[in-house]
DNA sequence: TTCATATGTCACCAAAAGGTGACATATAAG
DNA sequence: CTTATATGTCACCTTTTGGTGACATATGAA
């Protein structure tokens, strides 16, 4: 996956409207523009359009024109590429880390030994 | 995990560039803003300092000040909520849709049979 | 043809992203 | 103190994003 693949899909995950869009999409397999408009009461047609071209161009939706309407469907592949880029790239990783940091991760920063900064209370 | 902070994470790993800069983050735990800043040849401090700003709004870095320097942390749990939350969530789409679509995924969509539209040529 | 529906395209606008240089502040070193 | 370093902050600019309405096109129905 090239990273202009993976800017596209990010980008196109970073925003709730399309996240749902993709939601709606995976309920009602092959619906068309205006039935997804439909679920949004504060937004009109030109920007869900815009929304699924955003969609589109990540590979995350796929259309098919049947007559005048156009079919979406919810694609999974790009989504799942980048679930097993990270159980490869990342796996590494946690284990190596999870096993330095143990369960401190959530709180706070561990702070490299460069200089002695007074003792940890508590 | 809430829609804003998934907005964040995504947004913030929809740039190449701030992708390259967790990579560093692995590598060298706790360098501060300027050795980050010695790996982009066309991108300026400040510029760096905002990506790190994007990246700790979506607490993928974490940062401590020591001294006059900035020590810099990548944090793997965001991504570790995400890479949970696909895999209860889409781990039951893609079981229903891989069983549905075969290996057909990436190469067409799988238009549904509302009206007879001429045979399949091929 | 005529009318309704579904979508595509265009110009336009406001807000956010992504970059810069100039300057201020804080710390380390002498 | 002075000087160098590391970072923070500000105004400014350009491009992209996200939305709109008006209008054009394509299809279905009568």
């Amino acid at each position: 996956m090239k990273p202009d693949e993976m800017d596209a899909v990010f980008a196109a995950l970073a925003s709730e409207p399309r996240r749902r869009i993709l939601d709606i999409l995976k309920k009602e397999p092959g619906c068309n523009v205006n039935r997804v408009t439909e679920f949004f009461g504060d937004m009109g047609r030109i920007a869900v359009m815009k929304h699924l071209a955003v969609l589109e161009g990540a590979n995350l939706v796929i259309s098919e024109k049947v007559g005048r309407e156009r079919q979406l469907w919810f694609n999974p592949v790009p989504v799942h590429m980048i679930y097993d880029r990270w159980t490869t790239e990342f796996s590494a990783y946690w284990a190596g880390q999870l096993a330095r940091m143990k369960y401190r991760l959530e709180n706070a920063p561990v702070p490299i030994d460069r200089k002695k900064r007074g003792g940890s209370r508590g």
